[in-house]
DNA sequence: AAAATATGACGTATAAATACGTCAAATAAA
DNA sequence: TTTATTTGACGTATTTATACGTCATATTTT
């Protein structure tokens, strides 16, 4: 980047780039699909689902966790993990946006391709 | 990464993971939107509605072309691109798939945080 | 034909993401 | 108390993404 110019672009946009960025990695979406499954709390040795070292499952919690996707709950020595259903529903209104905003109308053309 | 792992993790996945990656980045969306609003082709300029150089545009425009959400057709010097319909209504599915995997149900419950 | 324009290929510098090992702290079990 | 577990912080190697400059090619325009 030499400089990253993320910054410069309508808020709205990156803010939607920002939520795709976190759902761009396959251990992050089977993470949160497995919360999804159990419908409760799990422990975060979610690693053994996973093919990834648990302290690279651990980084990627965590990602998850600052957007605010998911929450954790420190339990002893033991840390359980649940969806952030507020948050989960936010997301999923800035996607159903975003299909609505760039989907093609009924009447789409174009000279070459329609 | 010292080595990729994205290929040890269930299709359907990795494919969802790959969408998002291209959605990731405010110029892509952008250039999506900006094509969606015009409901047409536009020349390869839009460069001048990013704030981005001309060939960093370039990059993206090629990105999204090889996801298939775009197409450019060489018109004379010029090149014009346009959304890929049917390919975007594939990402609209793809999208709605995810959205139905992971939204908690009404009855989601968590010990601490419910 | 010569100059201007538009485009994309290519190289490259820097930033960010990914993956893991090691370590320390906190709790549970022995 | 000592030992074992669980967890996350931290450092770091490597890969990937981002951003741009330069150049070559193709087409208009003059």
């Amino acid at each position: 980047m030499v400089q990253s110019k993320t910054g410069l672009f309508e808020k709205g946009l990156t803010k939607k780039a920002e939520l795709f960025k976190v759902l761009a990695h396959p251990a992050r979406l089977q993470i949160l699909q497995f919360l999804s499954q159990t419908q409760n709390c799990i422990t975060g040795d979610i690693s053994d689902e996973l093919p990834l070292c648990r302290t690279t499952v651990n980084q990627h919690l965590t990602e998850l966790k600052n957007a605010g996707l998911i929450q954790g709950h420190i339990e002893g020595v033991r840390t359980k993990y649940c969806l952030e259903p507020e948050r989960i529903k936010e997301m999923k209104e800035l996607l159903v946006s975003f299909l609505e905003d760039i989907q093609p109308d009924d009447g789409y053309v174009c000279d070459k391709c329609g």
